[in-house]
DNA sequence: TCCAATGACGAACAGTGTTCGTTGACGAAC
DNA sequence: GTTCGTCAACGAACACTGTTCGTCATTGGA
């Protein structure tokens, strides 16, 4: 007689593997390809959608599989933040040109995040620590030092900076957060902000006079103006700070 | 013989309300409670744990109570958000200390959010509809118009602003996050802060020389030393603004 | 006195991040 | 060439979320 287990019959109650799909190492799945699979679904449906069972999906598996190569979501988050990051280029310091310097990379960065949906949500209120946001932290830095800003002033305005344009961003994403695709998102604006306009109109002038009288004007919001404007505002306080006209 | 069916007995499997209580009226739950409720969950133990079952519990109820007096939970926080916006005082507009007014009132802003969490999250990106926070918007408007700012300008740098003190806060607050308590998370910010300096400081220097460099500066960040930079730099941009001064 | 209306509420649904224990495939050792 | 240890993949589950549904008791009006 041979192995006698080999000649029982396999309990019915024993279930084969529900889809098998061949077992586990048909799929490698690294750290690389959840983090790309993450960045479809947040191009695609927003941060929102960013869920450790929506990326697995996109990825045929289940949520379990991925903390095998993230900690958590936050760190999934912040590997999916610095691929975004490398998307942003620097120019090479000009001592000559670094107010329209700062400018540009002010407007890169919010280009760059306002192409990735709310990728700005998981960006506010974090200290840069991946490589590439480590980057663009220098390159700002080296920027303004070349063009004369003390240190200390230039580290205020880095984090200064950094913060106006993640919450400009935020801002932008969050008027059209509804609706799955991007067109959507623009045409929910639009409507959104017409319904704030009519309430705003409305509102008792006796007692909210200038919100009343200045609606056309505040309803600019979301625009590209507020952002040059506040931009504007940041690099001629800068500059006069290092000419080392500093008040109180 | 009387109705019949007070006397039948009760079936077993017709369970008595819980912890009855003796039943709804005794607790006429409005919206004002409601929102007391939350807003000691909120000041005890952070946003994240403003929950529907969390504030129902503060009340001795369940989550389903609370949606007859509120359509979903983002109402709720907007009260939650108008009635910490009530703490906020407005001085009386005098057109020679516009500047510092401005100042003022935005320190005050910071001071009654930070009072109470992170809930600048739920402020950030979100168009002000409550009275007081529309009184908010109206005061500092009435301010910046004593003081002989355009509208236009007026309205860019009402938006900004916000953006830039919500964005504080919440940095402020992230920092934080962990811990219910408010000692705790002071605890843990220190911590937190510590390992930040000592990863900047073990960059490799050929790479990121200036983030190396000022370690020190960067570190800075939370302190009020920030807020107080980009709140001088908004009002000393708006001010030239105002006398005509326009740059591009 | 009865009845309609309404607020309170238990239970449930579909979703979340995360953990546990098992399984199966691979590379290294014999 | 076979065995074996290691570890990624994964099914299931846990505790939680916001929200809905249907039912119940109480109350104000007729």
């Amino acid at each position: 007689m041979g192995d006698a287990s080999t000649e029982l019959p396999v309990p019915p109650w024993r279930k084969p593997r529900k889809s098998g799909r061949s077992a586990a190492a048909r799929r490698p799945l690294t750290r690389e390809l959840i983090v790309e699979a993450a960045l479809r679904v947040l191009d695609a449906e927003g941060l929102d959608a960013v869920t450790m069972r929506r990326v697995a999906q996109e990825l045929g598996t289940g949520p379990a599989s991925l903390y095998a190569h993230f900690a958590n979501k936050d760190e999934l988050l912040e590997e999916m933040l610095d691929l975004i990051a490398a998307e942003i280029t620097l120019p090479e310091p000009d001592a000559a040109r670094w107010q329209e310097q700062v400018k540009e990379v002010a407007r890169e960065i919010r280009e760059v995040w306002r192409g990735h949906r709310d990728i700005a949500r998981a960006s506010l209120g974090t200290i840069p620590t991946g490589p590439n946001q480590l980057r663009i932290a220098e390159g700002q830095l080296a920027i303004m030092r070349a063009g004369g800003v003390p240190p200390r002033i230039a580290a205020l305005a880095l984090d200064s900076l950094g913060l106006f344009i993640d919450a400009d961003v935020i801002e932008g994403a969050m008027m059209g957060e509804k609706g799955a695709t991007n067109e959507e998102a623009h045409a929910n604006v639009a409507v959104y902000l017409d319904q704030v306009r009519q309430y705003f109109t409305a509102l008792p002038a006796e007692r909210y006079p200038n919100l009343v009288a200045m609606v056309d004007e505040l309803m600019r919001a979301g625009d590209d103006e507020r952002f040059e404007f506040g931009l504007d505002l940041f690099v001629r306080g800068i500059a006069s700070h290092a000419r080392g006209i500093v008040s109180g």
